[in-house]
DNA sequence: ACCTGAACACCGTTCAAGT
DNA sequence: ACCTGAACACCGTTCAAGT
């Protein structure tokens, strides 16, 4: 028969991974975890020091996930990229973004990626403290845009229309979001993923122009 | 002797609130909040339909403190406040954006938000189009923005000097962040507050030109 | 109408015991 | 060295019972 192959700190965390992407993070218990290897809960604290621990490592495990910017590109194409795979991953596990929130521990995938973006803006001319600036504005709307696109209230399939029905908004109490609704939404297949360029070439547009490159 | 209140939906959604301002999401529990309520958890459910219901009605309570758009000013200080606000009440809660993950059912106070914000913009010459692009993109701004601020690994008291000590960061193996700690972050009274501004600000510039207001 | 106690199926973690 | 069973103090929720 085979036999089952030793755990390891890194299938503990895969098996995590995949116990997070079926059902989120509420489900990702010591117990669910050991039983998607086969095991019982208390095995894996010879692996990871504890929930918390295999939580951090969850965290981290996405971060590496995010494609690092090619050391030798101009800065704007890079970040450009950079953001659109950040928002990829984060968006295939949802879960990842409420691990950001209470993690408090940055793992090496989260300090080699900062490093490497810091690398990137540098070498193009950025100053320390405009690399700060570019980052900080960068990485708050690339996070801050996957916690909404991540929250929409209808399912990516459906489209808005059916969620529209069911919400069933009242004109009068809430005119403008109406007429949001109706012009710019309904029956016209709006993308909301379209709004995700063109808040970021605002934002590298006023980083250009802000960096004098 | 003071017989105690009666229970309300309110005083329900107010204890959770204290609960969760005391000790974050994870401490409130019906069997906590019905305990912070001298009563037991079993009470709650003539009050609330269940958990869920309750931390639909935790989020929107949030919502409803950030302060709304006064309907006569211009769009850009209108704006300025309600971000400044949105953050000021978000970081007070840092529980709050924790929820807006998981939540998918808008509350009358988030609904009530949105449309003062949207009506602001539309009095203000934005077209519909318009207003789509910028509140996407100042919403996606300040959430993210909140969540890394309420994720910095250090206490807003001490400081970054003594994170940065306990880190202990391999200069050799990330240069450009131990760079940026050492000449931006280190012994500089580095305010991370202030990229808020700088970041909002970029915006702002970006929306009006595109605004043509 | 409102509150409760007991019960059920969960949870993280410790610890002594097995191999 | 690695895995486990029982135990402890929790969790959300149901339901029959009390007032």
């Amino acid at each position: 028969m085979p036999t089952r192959p030793a755990l390891s700190p890194e299938r503990v965390v895969d098996a995590a991974v995949r116990v997070a992407d079926r059902g989120g993070l509420a489900l990702v218990s010591m117990r669910n975890v050991g039983r998607e290897l086969g095991v019982e809960a208390m095995s894996l604290y010879h692996h990871v020091a504890g929930k918390d621990a295999l939580l951090d490592a969850l965290a981290d495990r996405v971060f590496g996930e995010i494609g690092l910017p090619a050391p030798d590109r101009p800065w704007r194409p890079a970040m450009a990229d950079r953001a659109a795979s950040a928002r990829v991953v984060l968006s295939a596990h949802p879960w990842a973004l409420g691990l950001v929130e209470s993690r408090r521990n940055p793992g090496p995938a989260l300090l080699r990626h900062h490093d490497a973006v810091l690398g990137c803006l540098r070498r193009n001319g950025f100053t320390v403290a405009m690399a700060a600036h570019a980052y900080s504005v960068l990485d708050a709307y690339v996070y801050g845009f996957v916690l909404t696109e991540v929250n929409l209230p209808f399912e990516p399939g459906e489209g808005p229309d059916e969620f529209v029905e069911a919400l069933n908004l009242p004109v009068d109490a809430y005119p403008h979001l109406a007429e949001m609704v109706a012009e710019h939404v309904r029956g016209r297949d709006y993308a909301y993923a379209h709004e995700f360029e063109y808040g970021l070439e605002l934002i590298l547009d006023g980083l250009a122009a802000r960096a004098g490159t």
